[in-house]
RNA sequence: GGCGGCAUAGCCAAGUGGUAAGGCAGGGGACUGCAAAUCCUCUACGCCCCGGUUCAAAUCCGGGUGCCGCCUCCA
């Protein structure tokens, strides 16, 4: 079987075909930076990270570009509001963005661009633009003439009149439609600027990706994705720039991740509901928001609460107990060799968790077939005898799916410290006497310092759980 | 008004014609000195409602109802 996935464009699950044989161009719409990300934000940089990382554990040679919008009317309100330089207030913001995403088990795209890196390349593209008619200067300011792009409306499956209708017909503008959107807006006075052949301005949001795809990935690219609400206007509009321009095919496949909502409702400001990615990885292990979050599909909309994060936790929780065992069994057991059946039925619950992330990186149920493992893992943990082939290829399958859905299965384990070797030394002593009164004495106390005691037929064994 | 999505157990969530996966929570049991971990078992006579097609429908068709998103530079 091969990688599936549902294209925005035509509104249909299709076989995956790069353009190269063995490579994918891929790009995501990144955040405009003049705050902390929130968990919305969030959601789209993990599903997206964990589509780029299952494409490379399928193979491909992955090329992976993120932008940041770092100049733009919010981030011109924030700085003034927080009397910061703008550019100081922008670069703030992006560090935090790598911060919190990095929590979030999220790999650094392999180009971060920015648009007050990219401006030659976007004065360019506009001015390629007007050269072939399909934009023009209105006072200092460039817009798009929508219509003069017969196949507007094609991505999200709005038709120019459709969108007439409902257009939203500002007093003042300069365009010559309501339907032509800016490419380039003249800067007011005290506003940070660049030069163009138009004016001191700054270039319109929809611009800088088109530019940049163009730049660093090229005039086709492979994968173009972003949250559901990018469909229309911005990719929409990026799909009419680069294609006017080009009179090439932007992008093959678009992706888009549904939305996320806080208790069942829109997460908004006037709700007073937004939660802030670097709020939360204070609270909770970040580890279980990620996993939370791939349990279900990227496409569907994903509701958000404490209580729910906590159930995806305990389920991770499941698997990380089971793959502590299978380490403790591996080093205290002896080895009984005969594990060929074993390696058979890994092999078939890798072919299982593949079939599932090719359908459209469905995460949720590949998520399921490693609970069906554990199932069954718990089974081989519990007879007499264990394979160490078989043990060592477990940690290995763990550690593969681990890789390709970003979240760590093997907890780090610590020295213990020789004291606490000892207390566990007299416990097993107090317990061959069958004084049990001292031995839960020395468990509890241990207990009390984060370390806990389980007996298992091969030895007692510890782990480091929070201190109660 | 236009475009799109969703309705399955207490909660999350699979399942696109063949007789309801999995996780969390809860009940019962086994194992254990007691725990922990684990295993077994129970919890939807029914998949929003009403019709229809079919030997057979959560799954197909028709008609409703409810919720949500976009059409406002919010992922």
């Amino acid at each position: 079987m091969a990688v599936q996935l549902y294209n925005t464009l035509t509104r249909q699950k299709e076989v995956f075909h790069p353009l190269e044989e063995g490579k994918v161009k891929m790009y995501v719409c990144g955040p405009t930076v003049y705050n902390y990300i929130h968990i919305g934000n969030a959601r789209s940089a993990v599903v997206f990270d964990m589509v780029r990382r299952y494409l490379i554990y399928r193979g491909y040679d992955v090329k992976y570009v993120t932008n940041f919008t770092d100049v733009d009317d919010k981030i011109i309100d924030a700085a003034k509001e927080a009397g910061e330089d703008v550019f100081a207030l922008a670069e703030k913001f992006i560090e935090k963005f790598h911060e919190d995403t990095s929590a979030l088990g999220v790999k650094r795209a392999d180009l971060h661009p920015r648009v007050t890196e990219t401006m030659p390349d976007i004065i360019a593209f506009i001015e390629g633009l007007i050269a072939k008619g399909y934009a023009y200067e209105s006072a200092g300011d460039v817009y798009f003439k929508t219509r003069s792009f017969p196949d507007y409306g094609k991505l999200s499956g709005q038709s120019t009149d459709d969108l007439q209708a409902g257009a939203r017909i500002e007093v003042g503008e300069r365009k010559q439609d309501p339907l032509d959107f800016a490419l380039w807006k003249q800067a007011k006075a005290d506003e940070v600027s660049w030069e163009s052949p138009w004016s001191q301005g700054r270039p319109g949001w929809h611009i800088e990706c088109s530019a940049m795809v163009k730049k660093y990935l090229g005039e086709t690219i492979d994968i173009h994705a972003g949250g559901q609400d990018l469909t229309f206007p911005h990719h929409e509009n990026e799909v009419a720039q680069s294609e006017a321009l080009t009179e090439e095919q932007m992008a093959s496949y678009w992706l888009h991740n549904g939305y996320l909502q806080i208790d069942n409702e829109k997460m908004s400001k006037s709700l007073g509901n937004f939660v802030l990615v670097n709020d939360l990885i204070r609270e909770y292990d970040p580890e279980k928001i990620r996993f939370f979050m791939l349990q279900s599909h990227y496409r569907q909309p994903l509701n958000f609460n404490a209580e729910l994060v906590e159930a995806a936790g305990a389920g991770l929780s499941r698997i990380r107990t089971f793959l502590e065992n299978v380490r403790h069994r591996y080093r205290t057991s002896a080895d009984f060799a005969d594990g060929e059946a074993w390696l058979q039925k890994i092999e078939s619950f890798k072919g299982r968790f593949m079939n599932e992330m090719d359908d459209d990186f469905h995460s949720g149920n590949a998520i399921t077939v490693l609970f069906d493992f554990v199932k069954e893992g718990n089974l081989y943990l519990q007879g007499p005898h264990t394979s160490r082939e078989v043990l060592r290829e477990i940690m290995n399958t763990f550690q593969e799916w681990g890789e390709v859905l970003g979240v760590t299965f093997f907890v780090e384990e610590d020295l213990l410290p020789a004291d606490i070797e000892d207390y566990i030394e007299q416990r097993g002593k107090a317990r061959e006497h069958r004084n049990f009164q001292e031995a839960d004495r020395i468990r509890d106390l241990l207990k009390e310092e984060g370390i806990e005691l389980e007996d298992t037929p091969q030895g007692t064994r510890w782990k480091r759980v929070s201190k109660s």
